[in-house]
DNA sequence: CAATTGCTGCGCGCTAATGCACACAGAAAA
DNA sequence: TTTTCTGTGTGCATTAGCGCGCAGCAATTG
């Protein structure tokens, strides 16, 4: 038993309902010979009477009156659905999946909390990850990227602003080796930084450049365990900005060189862009970001 | 918000379902293409995006997957009324509704009582009135009338047979007045008769024919106790052939006539006679006529 | 790296579902 | 009874929705 369609069921429905093919006809908006063709389709295929026919309109039979009790339940559900999914569009609830790049995090972190104040009805899923999430699969709602955004045309790309970089030490390190006295002072310091240069990176190219192989004594595979490194006294190295300012005991050892800084970039579905939860986070990110550049 | 549209949330479901426009197009047995525009109609509609396109196929969105489950269950719930329907066309179980005049009532309480014995799920309503009820309502599913049949195109007529019935009179009354000794001995009897003798039936012609008024001592309004009358030997009046000749105290006083019988016909509404319900019944009491037609 | 496969998306020609008009029948009202 | 109104049912013209074919794109495979 296979149903091929569906909207034959609801004309039976208002049929069943309203006892009248004229008056069903009418509410559907089309015309009461549709109604009739539908009606004799769907008995046809049922193979069972579904209404007898009378001067003064349609009565349900048992099969009539059965189909009457589930579509309306149908019904209820799908406007149900539909109210849903129609508000959702609208209004500002529900999952918001977010990916950013591990440095990102602790910002990412404060940010969606207090996106939350406003928005308690989001329910928000980080995703830290430096592989870039596939947006057009739904991996992720909302994606923050460092660098040269990837080239989907599906993806709407915005920049968010500049996160600063700067040059920290934790102040035991400085008291055990002094400080740094400009470019020329490298070679009697310590360094902590990733294994793996990503050239893409300002302020990685930087230490590439300035910084020998020899002066680094703390290597490790992401960047949120170099800060650990540095916040721990290892050595120098670099933590965005907001980290290093505000931990009480790194002092920054270089006045920072702007072109250090990551632009970071904002990337959503065109799909997805559209609707109201993940405009309104995207804005919200933006007003942010104006914060974190200048920090 | 008003749906004016089912099948678009069926192609929705199944796209939401296969994670493919030609997944679900090939299993709803339409063109791709097909699926592409219910697909962007029924977004415009919510205002929503139900699913990310991309090249490998479509991703529900948060969207899709409500409906995915809403639709999912409207797909049970619609493919179960099917079968219900589609199997009651074929299966005899449910609500039987007769309708008969008084005087087949007991008769008809034996047919059912042993069309049961056949087909235990049958629930039978018997509705006993002297009006014909309109079986183009559904007031009735099969109705047993007796003498011409309404002119009701939609209606089907068969003939069932013929009542006999016959002039009886109690063995006490008898006793008292001695056995009818042919119609002309007519005016020295006492009969009991209907009070308004209708002359569509047979016997109640007879009556007026041969019965003068004065010989007439029990008039009562139906049919029913005109017998009772009879039974209790307040006079001769017509039996029903299967009562009279079953009861061990009635003697039939004439030879019977077969003008006397009242055709039988057995009547139902054209969407309900293919019904395997009322059919299989129906032949039931056509085999059944011929029995109580030589009692 | 090139070939291949599978999917989406779009314009064109056509079929099938729809709307329209009228005929007809029964019920209610005059 | 006659009139009127409401609702069904059907043939015909129309239009919306459909299938078809091709292009484009992405991912996979050798």
């Amino acid at each position: 038993m296979d149903i091929d369609n569906w909207d034959e069921y609801r004309t039976a429905y208002q049929v069943a309902r309203l006892r009248t093919v004229s008056a069903a006809a009418e509410v559907l908006g089309v015309h009461h010979a549709t109604v009739i063709r539908h009606i004799d389709s769907l008995e046809g295929k049922l193979g069972a009477k579904l209404f007898q026919r009378h001067a003064r309109g349609y009565t349900p039979t048992e099969a009539g009156e059965d189909l009457l009790t589930v579509a309306a339940a149908t019904e209820d559900q799908l406007t149900q659905l539909a109210g849903r999914i129609h508000g959702r569009g609208a209004s500002v609830s529900g999952e918001l999946i977010i990916t950013c790049l591990p440095q990102m995090s602790p910002l990412m972190a404060r940010i969606i909390t207090k996106y939350q104040a406003d928005h308690p009805e989001i329910c928000a899923e980080l995703i830290v990850d430096t592989r870039p999430l596939r947006l057009e699969y739904g991996e992720a709602h909302v994606a923050l990227r460092a660098g040269a955004p990837g080239g989907d045309l599906d993806n709407i790309v915005q920049e968010l602003g500049k996160l600063p970089m700067g040059l920290f030490a934790h102040k035991d390190y400085i008291f055990r080796h002094g400080p740094l006295n400009g470019i020329e002072d490298i070679p009697n310091h310590r360094f902590c930084r990733v294994s793996n240069l990503n050239p893409r990176a300002p302020f990685m190219r930087w230490i590439a450049e300035h910084v020998p192989d020899e002066n680094v004594v703390y290597k490790c595979s992401d960047t949120n365990t170099v800060q650990d490194a540095v916040i721990a006294g290892a050595g120098i190295g670099f933590l965005p900005g907001y980290i290093g300012h505000e931990h009480p005991d790194m002092k920054e050892v270089l006045p920072p060189d702007p072109s250090w800084s990551n632009t970071f970039w904002c990337v959503t579905h065109v799909d997805l862009h559209r609707t109201a939860k993940v405009h309104s986070f995207v804005n919200f990110l933006k007003e942010e970001s104006k914060t974190w550049s200048t920090l």
